[in-house]
DNA sequence: TCATATACTGAAAATTTATTCGGTATACCG
DNA sequence: CGGTATACCGAATAAATTTTCAGTATATGA
């Protein structure tokens, strides 16, 4: 993993969460997860804008944090699925008032960002 | 300002609400402008690993985004002050949570990353 | 046999973000 | 006069993150 050559005091609580979540893709794979375990071929699908290999690459940090768990399977065709732990439940309220928050005040940034 | 030639699906509200907030600054910025408003020597002083540089630039993106309002004072040596918006203050409560929750599972982290 | 699908990985390239450095301008103080 | 402080900005560099691409291995089904 790499490791930062510019540290950040993690000892402030606002920086230690950000950090866990601020990636491109780690808030909407924790959303996606909320209600049902996924395997990655189906998180693919349910985020065809994030690649394969970003969706690897920020699950296994999930992991590494303890806010996603993983379950392999040994099967062939491999199989395996990544599903929520409590602790990353724990963040879905943080993430469901920026969720209510982005849908209140969404038509502000309508016309600045085009969607 | 930089533009993005990978854009960003911010119709979806999650990502809309992290885009504002999820630079290495900015979250920090709005908690410190939640109190009072300050100058920028001000606000380095208090986020003294941040440079006047990076505040400066994450500060305009603020404003552009309506998160903060900036006064300019036509003295010299020049004078300006930054205060939080109602549009700003209405995130407050989801920076509150998320210190709650870094102060609540600080220890999880102390190990893994030094602090 | 050959394409498909699964999960995963290494490495290089590209993109995005942050840092560093030097410069604008003006007033005050010693 | 020369140093300090204010706010701010442009540009080059560095750092961090994401994307792209090619590859591992194995079973299934056409």
């Amino acid at each position: 993993m790499y490791e930062r050559k510019i540290p950040v005091d993690l000892s402030c609580p606002l920086r230690l969460t950000m950090s866990l979540i601020d990636s491109k893709w780690k808030s909407c794979i924790l959303d996606e997860l909320r209600d049902t375990s996924m395997r990655p071929s189906e998180l693919h699908k349910a985020l065809p804008e994030a690649t394969p290999r970003v969706l690897d690459l920020q699950l296994k940090e999930l992991v590494d944090d303890g806010l996603v768990a993983k379950t392999i399977y040994p099967e062939l065709p491999p199989r395996s699925e990544y599903s929520i732990t409590e602790l990353g439940r724990s963040l879905l309220p943080i993430l469901d008032s920026m969720i209510a928050w982005g849908e209140t005040n969404r038509e502000l940034f309508e016309k600045k960002y085009g969607m």
